[in-house]
DNA sequence: GTCTATATTGTGATAGAC
DNA sequence: GTCTATCACAATATAGAC
C-alpha cells in the first residue's frame, strides 16, 4: 500500500469489509456500511457509485486472502509432510483472524458461481505441485497413494468446517459454551495435522 | 404426512425451499417464491401472514434433515468402524440429494445464531454415545485414542466441504468442469471412509 | 470531498372483490 | 381460498448546496 491508510477511500473499504462478510451481499445495507465507516451514506455511491462495485472490490480482496494459503503450499519445496504440516498451520492461523471469511466466500460464490471463473485466472496457481510431491513419497513408499485433489480437499474441509460451522459445533457439542468451541479451536491444529499425516502414512 | 401431498401450503412450502436453500433468506424474494409456487403472491401471506414465518417452516425442515444423520451415528450399537462407515455413507448420499442444505444451514446460522438453541433442544441427541463407542475401541487396543468430538468435525468436514465448495473445486480444480466435479464426488465415499479409519486406525 | 435532501425503485404486506 | 390492486416503507441512488 503505497497510499495513506487512512484515507476516506480506506476507511469504507474497511467498514465495507466488516459489514458483508458478516451479512453477505444481500443482507448488508448502505447504510450500515456508512455508519460503520462513521461517514455518510453520499459518500459511498462518490466513490465506488454503487453497492455491486463497493462488494466487487471487497470481494475480490477476500478472494486473495482465502486462496494464496492454498496456493503457498503446493510451490514449496519441502517434503510432503513439512508441506502439509506448514499448510495446516498457516491456514488455520489465517482462518482464525478472519473468521467470516470462510463463510462470506463460500455463500457468495454459490450465489454466483459465474463470478469465479474471472478471479480463478488471475491467480496463476497450479494444483500439480502438490501432485509431484505426492508422487515422489508414493514412489518412496513413505504413503499410500492418495488423489491429490482428495487430499487438499480433505485438508480444506478439516481446517474449514470448524470456523464454519461455529453456531452448530458450540450449540450442539459446547451447550452454547463460546470457551469450550474456543478450547476446542485451539486443538484443532495439532489435531489435524495429525489425523492428516496419519492417514496416509504407511502402516 | 396424514394431508394430500397437492395442497396449496405443500405446494409454497415446496417452493419456499428450493428458493430459500438457493438464495437464503435475504436473497429470497416472496414474489420469487409464488413463481416457484404457480400461485399469487397474496396466497404466501395468506397462508404463513409474514416472509419470517414462512422461512421459519422451511428452516426447521431443513435443520431436521441436516442433523438427524449425524445423530443416528451415535445411536446405534455398531462397532465404531462400521458406525463410521455407515455414517459416511448415509450422510453423502444425503447430500448428494440436497445439495443446497448445508450451505443454506451454515448461512442462515452464522446470520442468526440465537436461531440454533431453540432446535437443539428438541433433537434430543447426545453425542456422549459416540465417546463411549470410541472408548471401547481404546481400550481394546484397536485404535488411537481420539477425541469424539474431533472425530465427529473431521468427518462433517470431510464430508460438507465438497459439497459447500463445489464452485471452488470446479472452477480451482477442473477447470469449470462439472462433469469432473461429480466424478470427483461420486469417488468421496470410498475416500471418505478411508481416509479416516486410517487416521484412527493403530499402526 | 462531504454533506442534506430527495428521487426512484423494490419488496413485504394488506384491502377488498369474487 | 384465490385473485387484482394498492399501500407503506425500506433501500439504492442522485441532485445540488457548501
Amino acid at each position: 500500500m503505497t497510499e495513506l491508510d487512512n484515507t476516506t477511500e480506506k476507511k469504507i473499504l474497511d467498514a465495507a469489509k466488516v459489514v458483508f462478510l458478516e451479512k453477505g451481499f444481500d443482507g448488508a445495507r448502505m447504510q450500515e456500511i456508512a455508519d460503520e465507516a462513521k461517514i455518510n451514506k453520499a459518500l459511498l455511491h462518490y466513490y465506488f457509485r454503487c453497492k455491486d462495485n463497493l462488494f466487487n472490490a471487497i470481494f475480490q480482496e477476500a478472494f486473495q486472502q482465502f486462496l494464496p494459503k492454498v496456493a503457498e503450499v503446493m510451490m514449496t519445496e519441502k517434503p510432503l509432510f513439512e508441506k502439509i504440516e506448514f499448510f495446516i498451520d498457516n491456514y488455520i492461523t489465517m482462518l482464525l483472524n478472519n473468521p467470516h471469511l470462510p463463510g462470506f466466500i463460500m455463500h457468495e460464490l454459490n450465489r454466483n458461481p459465474g463470478r469465479i471463473v474471472n478471479i480463478i485466472k488471475s491467480s496463476g496457481v497450479k494444483p500439480e505441485y502438490l501432485g509431484i510431491a505426492i508422487q515422489k513419497e508414493v514412489d518412496a513408499g513413505l504413503i499410500i497413494p492418495i488423489d491429490p485433489v482428495h487430499l487438499i480437499i480433505n485438508m480444506l474441509g478439516l481446517c474449514l468446517f470448524p470456523i464454519i460451522g461455529k453456531p452448530i459445533i458450540t450449540g450442539f457439542f459446547f451447550n452454547g459454551s463460546t470457551r469450550a468451541y474456543q478450547k476446542f479451536l485451539s486443538e484443532r491444529k495439532k489435531e489435524v495435522t495429525s489425523f492428516v499425516i496419519n492417514s496416509i502414512k504407511k502402516k
